[in-house]
DNA sequence: ATGATATTTAACAATTCAGCTAATTATTAG
DNA sequence: CTAATAATTAGCTGAATTGTTAAATATCAT
């Protein structure tokens, strides 16, 4: 159900800084600062991208080897399948359409005339 | 490839109302006020998300039987293709990261500072 | 300790977005 | 023709979003 999660996760990828984000970590994990040499924008505002990801639970921030400056992001794929799911079932939609028509053609037939109150 | 049709389609289903059209044109197509009732939003306030998902091509409109003043909405699948391509590509992202994750071993292994637990 | 580096938070300006009411367009009905 | 109905466009407002620079926080290096 979560629809809540469906439409944090849809506001985190409905940005194109955030997306180029995400494509950028389904290579390798990334430094916050080396996405921030991908994009064109200053640091504080990626900075801002990567919370909303975070928070949003599609990206998920790493301790690194021996710098505890630098953070690290990685990719959560757990946090698309809301979203995959949602699309599944939108696009399985025909059934409902054909029943619709059914009903449709079915009404047209049964009413041929105008339908006032 | 059509990065920005992808933009245009997360754009216009980041918005919860623009998603409850969406839900309810899986059923069957609707007139412009069966949605308005459907919604706590005014007309003029629907119409606006209406022209949105249409020219994102999420839905399109339908003349219908005798009444020309009515528009009828309906779905349209083909407009989610890209956007289930890119996130089935996000989720292939295993690859890469095993790889990443190969690496970043191997540089561990090859610097042995141990610190932290 | 001092200074450099990596990232985040604070504060603010500019833009965009969603909502409303009123007006407009187009069409149907009497 | 006149009134009613369906939907859209216009114009306005307030809230949210994005970007910037400056400051803060934390950590590493000398």
């Amino acid at each position: 159900m979560s629809g809540i999660h469906l439409d944090t996760t849809l506001m985190a990828l409905a940005d194109p800084t955030r997306r180029l984000v995400i494509n950028a970590l389904r290579q390798r994990p990334r430094r916050a600062g080396e996405l921030v040499a991908l994009s064109d924008i200053s640091a504080p505002a990626m900075s801002r991208h990567l919370k909303i990801l975070r928070t949003s639970g599609l990206i998920a921030e790493e301790e690194v080897e021996n710098d505890a400056r630098v953070r690290l992001y990685r990719l959560q794929p757990e946090a698309f399948a809301d979203l995959q799911g949602w699309l599944d079932e939108v696009q399985s939609f025909w059934a409902g359409q054909l029943d619709a028509f059914k009903a449709h053609v079915e009404s047209k037939a049964a009413k041929p005339k105008g339908k006032r109150k």
